[in-house]
DNA sequence: ATGTATGATTACCA
DNA sequence: TGGTAATCATACAT
């Protein structure tokens, strides 16, 4: 191999001359045929017998060597060796020497200039040419004569880079020479050369023990899964004396699973994740065509090629499509039978990618016990027991923790679970744990916050299924927090017009006790939440948020962080990126939550069902609600709820929405219907903490029966009450939401809840908005939950007529069964 | 061993 | 470039 000119780039497997500057001294170092020294350095004293031998791999420094000194390159800054991943050796470098007899110092800086950051021929490694000329093993135990103090980190980065090299004689001797204590460090670097060593060796019972004797990181859990089987199936080769076929193989598989040492747990069917596979039928169920940005965002969260997405789509439009392939459908008798007779139906009722996924499919039983919460969806009836339980759309099974459905997919969080958008899950049946709900508190905290963090990054192509009336070609922007990992960063959203069918998608109640991701295909990823910690759904969990059915064909939309609250804030008068939502983030304290958006072209009337204490005015379509925002106690959600399609929305915090006139100015002058709602903080008399699992209630006693559903709430828990009292004093999340839907008619339905006061925050008697604002249109009633009553008597009067209606919704909704 | 489910490939077309 | 249809190869289930 030849040597790289200093400056020129430097070819894969050769490496690079490097430039240590070390006090006055420019030793250049050359490594291809032998190590070369030159010595710049001034010639008042005789140049240090310095001999470096570098281990180059991944951009890192490795070893260095001296007569009667050892020196440590580490990059500048870090305690510690460079890691195998770090990037070049460019960066300057400290060089430490120790014992430094000639020199006397104890530490001197030294800048490194790499000229390239090469790959490091394993030729030199672990070797050291002296002046002698005569070659030594660097490594310890290698007959050096040299003193050498090679740290875990050289250790482990020799390893990588010997594993890299794949010298696996020079790593196993390598190994070999170490101190068994470092063999017993526990370092990753080593186990994993181990493992390759010992399956190299043929030493597979050894391999298979340290396999499952130590926890591997998951970035490597790929190739010692694959050492694990390939070990197994040369152990069954051999024992057989043939090879092995697909079956054999298979079994083997199965015979010896892989340790979860080495495996996340998570199920992989036909080489793809279950976690992939709902993603890409998640997607699918809205846009049966993704575009090819989605695809590349598709892959980028599921881990997949976008061959693979392509493919995945390709194949199940095919089959979808096929009727010979009927077979299929006993996928839709399994797992995944809602989901896909859902598509499937679809496909009959309409051949674009329309995406309806709850659309009475949904049966949710009341299996839990007497004291949980539990919900029954009966096709589009929904019944909940009194707990804190929002629900809109159809249910997915959950744990105990504490639940809130919007929709039908949920989100589950270590403490809390968002339903919202599609059912992803298999069982109907939703069971809460009503001791829970105090955690179960809506908290948006610092999710929220991150979660629409607003990015100007890269624009992503989103395809949201809208069941509008009317066409309708919006683009939404919507930028995501470019901090989440796997998140896209930023989205475009594109409405595409669907075939008018009535929909339940659209509602969302978020429920963050923890960052969570969300993606534009509706994936909604909550960190450490096991795992179910990652969630699919639907349409709803990022559109719904951060696409508000407003600036469907101008203005914009914009969602910017409030200092006490979030501001949730339209631009009417730009014209130049119309129709785009820009969203940015939102405080801690807040709360997003959203009521559905579902229409009904054949007019049909919904029923939206909110608990009681929310006032309710008819006669002027428009309801404020003030309360104390400095109060201590938490505000409530406002929410405003636009039947007309207005266009733009003005909620500047700590004060009133808009009213519906401004609506009406608004609205433009398409017919469509958009189908997405918007949630976004009002106001907040704090900034607050991160907030608790307890810091915000309002959302638990808000129901919301989509379509034709009807929801009935009997009660409110009285966990719920408990944990809203019992929230910090000095953290308020008050949130405005502002809702946009309702194409059609709507009616609002009351239901008594039995003395929940106690469940609910302090009804301010000032007369001053300060906090929650709930606007409705002429044909749509909202209640929202522990809305603070204002002080209008007429509310209440309201709210019992509401509830009249309630029946005579039923009645409705189950004519669409 | 056999059948089914599913990812991947290929050819063809717009 | 991306769609469809046909087909293959393999994983999975019985």
């Amino acid at each position: 191999m030849e040597l790289a000119a200093p400056g020129q780039d430097v070819p894969a497997g050769v490496c690079s001359c490097v430039v240590v500057t070390l006090g006055t001294e420019a030793i250049r170092l050359q490594f291809e045929g032998g190590l070369e020294k030159k010595n710049n350095n001034n010639a008042h004293n005789n140049p240090p017998s310095i001999y470096y031998d570098f281990c180059a791999a991944a951009g890192n420094l490795i070893g260095s060597i001296e007569k009667g000194r050892t020196l440590f390159l580490k990059k500048r800054g870090e305690q510690k060796m460079s890691s195998p991943t770090s990037n070049g050796i460019g960066n300057a470098i400290e060089i430490k020497q120790e014992n430094a007899l000639e020199s006397g110092e104890s530490e001197v800086a030294a800048e490194l200039s790499a000229l390239e950051p090469a790959p490091f021929s394993m030729e030199h490694a672990g070797q050291v040419e002296t002046e002698s000329g005569i070659k030594n093993e660097l490594l310890p135990g290698g007959g050096a004569p040299y003193t050498l103090a090679f740290s875990p980190e050289h250790v482990a980065c020799v390893c990588e880079a010997l594993q890299q090299g794949g010298d696996l004689d020079r790593l196993s001797r390598f190994l070999c020479s170490l101190p068994h204590s470092e063999l017993l460090r526990g370092n990753e670097s080593i186990l994993k050369a181990r493992a390759l060593v010992t399956f190299h060796q043929g030493r597979y019972s050894e391999l298979f023990l340290l396999l499952e004797s130590h926890n591997f990181h998951p970035s490597n859990h790929a190739a010692l899964q694959e050492l694990w089987y390939k070990a197994r199936y040369i152990e069954a080769e051999k024992a057989r004396g043939r090879p092995l076929g697909a079956v054999d193989k298979y079994r083997l598989r199965r015979k010896f699973p892989l340790p979860r040492t080495i495996w996340d747990g998570e199920e992989t069917v036909y080489c793809f994740k279950e976690k992939s596979r709902n993603a890409l039928k998640e997607l699918y169920k809205h846009n049966r065509y993704p575009s090819p940005a989605a695809k590349r965002n598709l892959a980028k969260v599921t881990g997949l090629s976008l061959t693979q997405v392509s493919n995945w789509f390709k194949n199940r439009r095919q089959r979808d499509r096929n009727p010979s392939e009927a077979q299929s459908k006993s996928e839709s008798d399994g797992n995944h039978s809602t989901e896909d007779e859902s598509s499937k139906g679809q496909d009959d009722l309409s051949p674009h990618p329309l995406s309806n996924s709850s659309d009475g499919v949904s049966n949710i039983n009341p299996l839990g016990p007497a004291d949980a919460v539990y919900m029954q969806h009966i096709g589009n009836k929904i019944s909940l027991s009194p707990s804190g339980v929002l629900l809109n759309g159809s249910l997915v099974p959950t744990n105990t923790s504490p639940v809130f459905l919007n929709g039908s997919s949920f989100i589950q969080g270590p403490n809390g679970v968002l339903l919202n958008g599609l059912n992803v899950a298999n069982s109907q049946t939703l069971t809460l744990n009503p001791s829970k709900l105090a955690s179960t508190v809506v908290s948006n905290g610092a999710s929220n916050a991150d979660v629409l963090v607003s990015s100007t990054e890269e624009i992503k192509d989103f395809k949201v299924p809208q069941t509008g009336l009317t066409d309708s070609n919006t683009t939404y922007s919507a930028n995501l927090p470019p901090s989440f990992p796997g998140l896209i960063p930023a989205t475009e959203v594109k409405t595409e017009t669907l075939q008018p069918v009535s929909s339940q998608d659209g509602g969302t109640v978020v429920t963050f006790t923890t960052p969570i991701q969300i993606n534009p295909y509706g994936i909604v990823q909550i960190p450490n939440s096991g795992t179910n910690g990652q969630l699919i759904n639907g349409s709803i969990g990022f559109s719904t948020l951060q696409l508000p059915s407003v600036a469907v064909s101008q203005g914009n939309l914009s969602v910017t962080p409030g200092t006490d609250g979030g501001i949730f804030t339209s631009d009417t008068t730009s014209s130049g990126d119309q129709g785009k939502v820009f969203l940015s983030s939102l405080p801690h304290s807040t709360v997003v939550y959203t009521v559905p958006h579902s229409i009904k072209q054949d007019g049909l009337e919904r029923s939206l069902v909110f608990s009681p204490l929310m006032p309710v005015n008819q006669s002027t379509a428009q309801v404020n609600i003030s309360m104390p925002s400095d109060d201590a106690l938490h505000s409530v959600a406002a929410s405003l709820v636009n039947g007309t399609h207005a266009q733009n929305f003005s909620l500047p915090p700590s004060t009133l929405i808009t009213t519906s006139a401004h609506l009406a100015s608004v609205a433009g002058n398409q017919s469509i219907a958009v189908n997405q709602a918007i949630s976004v903080p009002a106001t907040t008399t704090t900034s607050g903490t991160a907030t608790s699992n307890s810091n915000f209630t309002p959302l638990q006693n808000c129901h919301y029966i989509a379509t034709q559903d009807l929801l009935s709430v009997s009660s409110a828990q009285s966990t719920l009450g408990g944990s809203v009292l019992s929230t910090s004093s000095n953290t308020s999340h008050p949130a405005s939401q502002v809702h946009q839907d309702f194409s059609s008619q709507h009616n609002l339905v009351l239901q008594p809840l039995n003395d929940t006061k106690e469940n609910y925050l302090p009804i301010s008697q000032n007369s001053t908005i300060s906090g929650s604002v709930m606007l409705l249109d002429t044909k749509s009633k909202y209640v929202v939950s522990n809305m603070v009553n204002s002080g209008c008597e007429e509310l209440e009067t309201d709210k019992k007529d509401l509830a009249k209606l309630q029946n005579v919704q039923m009645d409705e909704d189950m004519q669409d069964l």
